[in-house]
DNA sequence: AATGTCAAGGAAATCGATTGCCTAGAAGCT
DNA sequence: AGCTTCTAGGCAATCGATTTCCTTGACATT
């Protein structure tokens, strides 16, 4: 363990005073070339790394963002936390991830720890994108949330639009000639659940279509799927494609469907949702599914919120499209 | 957004200087209850919280600790920084995640932001067991590899002992009355593949047993899985239980047993390897699994990085037991 | 030669909290 | 009364980097 190297040991080997090594260093000030040279190799022959703390405490910016996801860290959250990086870092900006569990609790602990390491802005996100209670009033930082999206409208919130989903999936089935189109997903009261079916109704509606069948509402899990399955066809309704309300419950779906001897597509076209890659590899046809571009949103959300810490208003809701991503269970 | 509020407005308001404001809200010098109180309840009503950059600054802790992950942040990251997060948020310390995306470069650039922050410590981990180089030399921080291992033995090292999740694999199989065991698993030159494979050799031998026939390596997915049946099948080998090598290898292996008209466990017991859930669970029927409590291995790296920052010598490779969850897969 | 201009770099204040040292006053002792 | 001892709390240095003035000297201008 060495001891950490300061400006003015950096200062002192280049020959100059500790204000002008900093002046060299960031580029400020007016230096001769040379100068500014002696000083930069200075600081590289001694390794030197600016102390982050002293910096923060003179300029007031950290270039830290905190990330609070209320949910457990997920599925959900890391895309998002790999955007929201990817579009910080260009920023030579860091990411805390703090994980609330779901627990206001923690979720207030957190702030406060956030609060005190004088972050520069702040990301919630969560597994559901139902709207939830702004996290704080009046905090000294901006705040933007992802994914999920802030009760308040004045606060900035970036989402999926998940209607614009389910119309890409029920355009879909409807562009490779399907007409008789069931819609199976998770619990009713879930607010993915009801954009996604909305969305589908909507669209068929536009089309002067309906549902083959009401939404069979379940839960988001591959044994849900599988079970409606059997559901389905024991209604004996006519269905030629099924939109899926996530992944999971397209993947039961298939496999009940294999066993009940339907070939998918040809019998039955399949559609999920998410496009989690270990289900939509792993289900017998590959799953066609739509994408939410969780990255993406989180790339935006942090751009929206260093225009923020910039000082350039925004607030509002913000619904990002999804992207269809077609594979065998719907080829014609 | 509020100015935020420091250490002398709350010693206005209780009318003390900053040092006892200080030392009243720290709990340190000798100062008369009454005013330790008249201090506190000012800084309650101010909504005081101390400024991290001057106290680290002062006090050279950060109370923060790094986490690199070398590989993207996932199924196994995750489950690390939870532990970890457990055993350091009792400390009141922070994680900053830092996802190197298997990137050199990334990685020191990481390393650099982490030393310029003055993280009390940094924790490395990664996708891969294998022994990886140091992340770096004669740093001025404790680092604790977690998961995989340092290739410097004098570095402290927390990793699965995967031999011992094998053995417990092949106890299981063994005391569920199977003896014609075959091993399906990942690429032969992965380092999992080969400790995984060894364990159950190993534990075999030692009961006089050997496997039913060569171990089959291929890779990491559901589909090698279904092809690995389709060859166990066509060795004409007389199997009665199969242990793989992931979770995902064993559920593509159940599929395409059961697409052959095998049933398990009745004729064909099955074990797999991460006992990760959506796997296990959306198995038919589910699968039994070795777990490699990897919260536990967080918890662990943490626990020995702060014994490090406080001190106290730690290093050495570290190999903790894995824990077998027995399912439908394996029931008798 | 006298004055003005400008480039280059130094000196010192500053950010906010901590902490070692010091002092004023109270209490105890002879 | 005079001395010591202790307690409570103030003062000021400190951490490391940034930044705002200043100063110095070189050069140009008249």
């Amino acid at each position: 363990m060495d001891r950490a190297v300061t400006i003015s040991q950096v200062a002192a080997l280049a020959g100059v005073s500790t204000g002008t090594a900093s002046k060299a260093l960031n580029g400020r000030g007016a230096l001769r070339p040379e100068t500014r040279l002696r000083v930069q190799q200075a600081a590289e022959q001694l390794g030197f790394v600016a102390n982050a703390a002293a910096r923060s405490l003179q300029t007031g910016r950290t270039y830290t963002v905190g990330m609070i996801t209320t949910d457990s860290i997920g599925r959900f959250s890391i895309p998002l936390l790999i955007g929201a990086e990817d579009a910080l870092g260009a920023g030579q900006m860091s990411v805390f991830l703090c994980d609330a569990r779901d627990d206001p609790i923690r979720e207030q602990y957190y702030l406060r720890t956030l609060l005190s390491r004088k972050v520069d802005g702040i990301i919630v996100t969560g597994r559901r994108t139902q709207a939830r209670q702004p996290i704080g009033r009046d905090l000294p930082v901006p705040v933007v949330y992802a994914f999920i999206s802030s009760a308040d409208g004045r606060d900035c919130s970036v989402v999926p639009d998940e209607a614009d989903g389910a119309r890409r999936a029920i355009g879909h089935l409807l562009a490779v000639g399907r007409r008789r189109i069931a819609h199976v997903t998770g619990p009713e009261h879930h607010h993915s659940a009801q954009m996604r079916a909305a969305g589908a109704v909507d669209t068929l509606a536009a089309e002067g279509l309906r549902l083959a069948t009401p939404v069979l509402y379940g839960e988001w899990s591959e044994a849900w799927g599988r079970q409606a399955a059997g559901i389905l066809l024991s209604t004996g309704a006519d269905v030629d494609a099924v939109f899926c309300g996530s992944d999971q419950v397209a993947r039961g779906l298939a496999e009940g469907l294999r066993d009940a001897g339907r070939e998918i597509p040809r019998d039955i076209a399949l559609v999920g949702f998410d496009n989690w890659d270990v289900m939509v590899d792993g289900s017998r046809p590959a799953l066609t599914s739509v994408d939410m571009d969780l990255e993406g949103i989180g790339r935006t959300a942090a751009e929206m919120l260093l225009a923020a810490i910039n000082g350039e208003p925004v607030h509002g809701h913000q619904a990002r499209p999804c992207r269809l991503v077609p594979r065998a269970s719907t080829a014609v």
